[in-house]
DNA sequence: GTGGTCTAGACCACT
DNA sequence: GTGGTCTAGACCACG
């Protein structure tokens, strides 16, 4: 597990993404525990309440819940666990289309295979002028 | 033209950006004049400070020049808008397949075509497991 | 017998409430005896240390007395039961109409009636602008 | 405009409360700009991080909205405001009327009625054993 | 002057 | 040792 910082954004939010990463990709897994919050800190070369504040946020989206003095574990609901990789995958998909079509190429042929490990359709976009 | 922010991130990159856009698609042509800045701060309702400072990086970049005394008008180097346009393409098409590959989504294919009047090759890319 | 938890809250202070209320409602009733603090802790799911900590507060309170070897026992002074139960229904309901008041709800009437089977009057609220 | 809290309960918890109370009771109107930040922080007399943690989640509320170095305004959305006082409402009287349960008032009348100047019917409620 | 972010460090509650 | 809260103080981006 680590992390990888742009300078040009909020550190917590780049957080929020890659610990999300790490849970939709399934590095980490339903029920699994988190390192403790400061040990994340550490890991990440932050501030305990920068990670304080992106783990908050990530509990908000669901993908993670806090057992009280035990620790911060990753959701066993995979439902959730899906539908906030769809989530991701569609802001992600949608929002490299519209600067593409302000950049001004016409014709995109996308087509996103999922993990062969999962069911499910794929995802394919073709736009053309 | 016009101008649509997102609260969230500073409004001069916003504006850089949405600007190049107009100039690297075609809807500003190599040397037209650009609204004047007060003008443009009526438009994108910002104050004309930010306006200011987003024309200079504009200008930076090399997509504007400024006529002291006629205002600011669109490069007519063609080379330089066009590399632009490559660029401004790569680093999105980058970060895109860079976020794709952290979520999880293993295979992708991605086809870009240029408008038909422009010359040069499309863009093309594939990225298996 | 059995506990809810909401994981924001301390967990022992919602333990002092929950068994408060099985000694005021009378599923407790005066000089029964409490399951064992390891048996609690086995229906509540929590830690042992945790159980004592709320049962040691509900004995200050006087609502249970401990029989060094057997164990602990619900109060029979049936007058203490009372009045805490009256203190916790005149707790909540301030608290009730105080946030009503402040979120501006401004005519308020309500009226709780005690179980049939217990002697002493009704409460009656009624707060109007 | 002024704030009192418990000592029981995190302070910014509490703000978040009092905050929502003062623009569902009509004290904060649409579009009212909030005290900024750090002078929130002195009349509350808390660090302005607390302040700022509590009207992010304000905001998150959909209560207000950030406007980038202007400041914070109450959102214009009454139908926003309106669900919010309701679902407020709703959730002290269900918190209400379950703890009663429990300590075995087994009959409650409860009749809110709202502001005259607001349009819409009084909410009701009646429990009996 | 506005909000936003981050750090360092402290203290608390709970188990 | 776990998470949660709070403070103090600093620096940044924006307009």
């Amino acid at each position: 597990m680590k992390f990888e910082f742009d300078n040009n954004f909020p550190i917590h939010t780049q957080l929020v993404n890659q610990i999300s990463y790490y849970i939709v990709n399934g590095t980490l897994k339903p029920n699994d525990k988190l390192p403790a919050v400061r040990e994340l800190a550490g890991i990440a070369g932050v501030n305990h309440n920068t990670i304080q504040k992106a783990l908050y946020e990530v509990e908000n989206l669901g993908l993670i819940y806090t057992n009280r003095t035990n620790g911060k574990f990753v959701t066993d609901n995979k439902e959730v666990i899906k539908s906030i990789k769809e989530k991701l995958i569609k802001e992600r998909v949608e929002w490299f289309l519209t600067e593409m079509k302000y950049i001004g190429v016409s014709s995109i042929k996308l087509q996103l295979k999922k993990e062969e490990s999962e069911e499910g359709e794929n995802y394919e976009y073709f736009k053309d002028k």
